[in-house]
DNA sequence: CGATATCTTGAGGAATCTCAATACTAGTGG
DNA sequence: CCACTAGTATTGAGATTCCTCAAGATATCG
């Protein structure tokens, strides 16, 4: 297999449909902004949709003809530079959002991590229900607010801190997403693999392999199987981060 | 004489000088999202302010009481690491628009790099007019979505391009936004210090100023005064920065 | 026209990358 | 159930880019 493989296309199957009212995630993400009645609208467009491991959502400079919700798995969005080097710009896990578009076309490509489920809203009725619903508009500008300042907190990792940095924000940071999903915070689970973490953090495989090893050596961290990290010094972890 | 003053006495106020309807950069900003007659109602509440180079508009984890709009000059915006790494997060100009906040405070600094005029406008008043013109809102967000694409572009440029190619794409970045603002794209017009450069692209001023050097002696640009880049070779440029 | 900040250039060093080998893990078929 | 395979992770050694420290050149401003 090519070493950035391209993931296959995901075939969308119409998955048992749990009415959005009923919807765990549902707090978490844009259906948050309207009340029980008003949600019944949502439902009307929604799809389900679920993608295996490795499979591709959607691609970069694909027309943005929808929306999706992330409600189970782990899904990662990247850009490439001609020559294959990757950027992954963000991870998504259940209630996270993805569907911003410039020019009606995605500005990355997003592939499942892990086998995932998906809500798909399509643009156009999505866009006639914000005209509707002015509070699914602030909702998404909210949510759109909040990723651009993750943006920005990344820019400063990515342009300002040692790898030794980048790991222990990285565990941090997914520790404290675990948190606010209401799921188990540590050990945290790191779902993704090595080359995936390094190409979200700026590094290599063999730089993040190294920089695990030796926070584990350092007893900041143990490196349990099934890809879970027990954090053991959460603030020295976070000092870690920091610089200090 | 700073790069932008346009001319106009330092005490003098846009505002005096032209009302909305006739500003320069409307267009080119959220007030675009408004008829004329409705900008009256941006113009009540809206305050011109002048900020010296090197002063600063507002800091990180402040309140964030009101959003700006730059009319003319450059603004920085960066957050700084316990140890006084900073990270610039963007260059703003005329047309460009600040004050995406969460959790009511701003998540970073605000600066002047040369001296620079704003339109500020109160968050309270701004909430209302939004709630009242839909189109404000819509239009606000249609910005933080191209922020949002901008970041993301420059999260691949530091995580994954050398220093090199992320010169070459800062230069060209710049230029593609002076045609936008209308202004001359080339030779362009960087107004901003090596030490901000190198803060923006994750460098340091030494590995900045090689790499100017480099490129002026590959013949892909010249080197003018006044903090002028004249670019020789806008092809070769781009497949620097894209790393062909 | 000097003072001060900014920019450029140089030499050496350090963090991270590249290339390469080995160890581990999970899934597969016998 | 176990060996086999393919992918993934770890570890090592050397190369490279970029950083650090330092000096000199240039620009800017009062």
């Amino acid at each position: 297999m090519p070493p950035f493989d391209m993931g296959r296309t995901a075939k969308q199957s119409v998955a048992d449909i749990h009415p959005c009212g009923a919807c765990p995630v549902r707090s978490l993400t844009v259906c948050a902004a309207l009340e029980e009645d008003e949600l019944s609208r949502l439902a009307d467009i929604v799809q389900t949709m679920r993608v295996e491991s490795h499979h591709t959502i959607f691609s970069e400079a694909e027309p943005a003809t929808a929306m999706f919700n992330v409600t189970a798995g782990t899904v990662k969005l990247y850009k490439l530079l001609p020559d294959g080097r990757r950027q992954i710009t963000g991870f998504l896990f259940s209630g996270d959002f993805i569907g911003l578009a410039v020019n009606d076309k995605f500005a990355y490509t997003a592939e499942a991590v892990v086998a995932s489920s998906l809500c798909r809203f399509p643009r156009r009725q999505m866009d006639a229900l914000m005209e509707e619903f002015p509070k699914l508009q602030r909702r998404l500008f909210s949510m759109a607010s909040n990723e651009l300042a993750a943006a920005q907190d990344q820019m400063l990792l990515l342009g300002r801190k040692t790898a030794k940095e980048k790991i222990a924000s990285f565990l941090l940071s997914l520790s404290q997403r675990a948190v606010r999903r209401g799921q188990k915070d540590n050990p945290v689970l790191v779902p993704m693999s090595r080359a995936d973490i390094a190409d979200y953090l700026g590094l290599t495989t063999e730089t993040v392999s190294r920089t695990f090893t030796q926070l584990k050596s350092s007893g900041v961290i143990r490196l349990m199987e099934g890809g879970k990290v027990q954090i053991n010094d959460k603030d020295g972890l976070y000092d870690i981060a920091e610089g200090t």
